[in-house]
DNA sequence: GATATTTTGGACTGGTTGGTCCAGAATGGA
DNA sequence: TCCATTCTGGACCAACCAGTCCAAAATATC
């Protein structure tokens, strides 16, 4: 009943979520966004009602892609000490490269918007939190297979490693080069051995 | 020659200096800006030219004052293994009072307007390596003294406690409980062993 | 006390912000 | 074919943004 949409929700979503993890939130201004979903005003607001919320959507969209691929290897039901090691590879690649350069969009988020909106906070928390369940899972295994050692809880090594991911998000802000990246990837997995 | 300035330009920059810490560059919009530092917009313009030249200003009052003394023992000229456990816990201590909920303000802005600012980022980057180079400095003198393990290089260790600051920051956003703090920082100090 | 110099308050600017509103176009169901 | 319903383009809004400008006030120097 009444006239069909003319653009698919999700890929608009798509397109909000790289413009944000481009720009951040504030830094992307409703025309900014209007162009870059290619949706005029009213479709816009008739669909999502207000901004934070297409925010949310976003990051939502963004775990789904597992970080640009950068977490599948973490999400892989069988992932270990391998996994986590292939994680942070990746994510040194991404950060050094062109889109890496605009780091993670949780992560940015998380330090633009998380102290005066407290709905998105709960929303980022989450997000991260997804991710460290991710390391601990992967903790678990590694630690059964003998891969990873046993000193220290998978939720204690699970956490560590999500901070040096943020770590490299913000480190990535400055342009670092690849090797240094490396370096402190390669030593904070040291907690491993 | 000519009228005497009413306000102290070192007090009004201290002001500046902790909203822009609270609340952020961007979410910090003039007329607030005025209101904490209690100057006109006149006496603002005149005396700065421009609000990013404030936060520039902010920037290194904020780490003159050793970010709110967090880092002081870092900076102390004797700092060793001992004073690197002691900016953690100092860190933690901050990032879990009230004051600490709005983290550090370079990693804030570093993720705030780096991306678009490239003489903010290269300001934020030297108040970074400033920190970083603390850190390395007491690695060497710890590894003097036979207190920290040899081996890594200090340039290695020192950007990994950096980026575990970072993380740190990041992860305070989502105000979690500081056991979890001080877990992460007791597993981060492990690679000192 | 006159004057040159600086600071100050406040009005003003052009541009941008997120969000509303409505008339008209399109389309599904009957 | 008609109508109820939904979507769309674009005008419109008040609030806000960083920054400019100028006349008036204040004060150091002479």
């Amino acid at each position: 009943m009444g006239r069909a949409r003319e653009f698919d929700e999700q890929q608009a979503i798509d397109k909000a979520m790289r413009l944000f993890w481009r720009k951040g939130y504030d830094a992307a201004p409703l025309p900014d966004l209007l162009r870059e979903m290619d949706l005029s005003r009213s479709s816009f607001y008739n669909a999502f009602g207000q901004k934070r919320r297409v925010l949310a959507e976003a990051v939502r969209r963004y775990m789904e892609h597992g970080m640009d691929g950068v977490l599948l290897p973490l999400f892989d039901p069988e992932a270990g000490r391998a996994q986590i090691e292939e994680t942070f590879r990746r994510m040194v690649e991404h950060t050094a490269g062109d889109k890496g350069r605009f780091g993670c969009l949780v992560n940015n988020c998380m330090t633009e918007v998380a102290a005066r909106d407290s709905e998105a906070r709960k929303l980022l928390a989450a997000a991260r939190a997804q991710v460290e369940d991710g390391f601990v899972r992967a903790v678990e295994r590694g630690q059964a297979q003998g891969t990873i050692a046993r000193n220290e809880s998978p939720r204690s090594i699970g956490r560590f490693l999500l901070n040096t991911f943020s770590g490299l998000n913000v480190a990535s802000k400055g342009r670092p080069g690849r090797a240094v990246l490396e370096d402190i990837a390669r030593v904070a997995l040291r907690i491993l051995d």
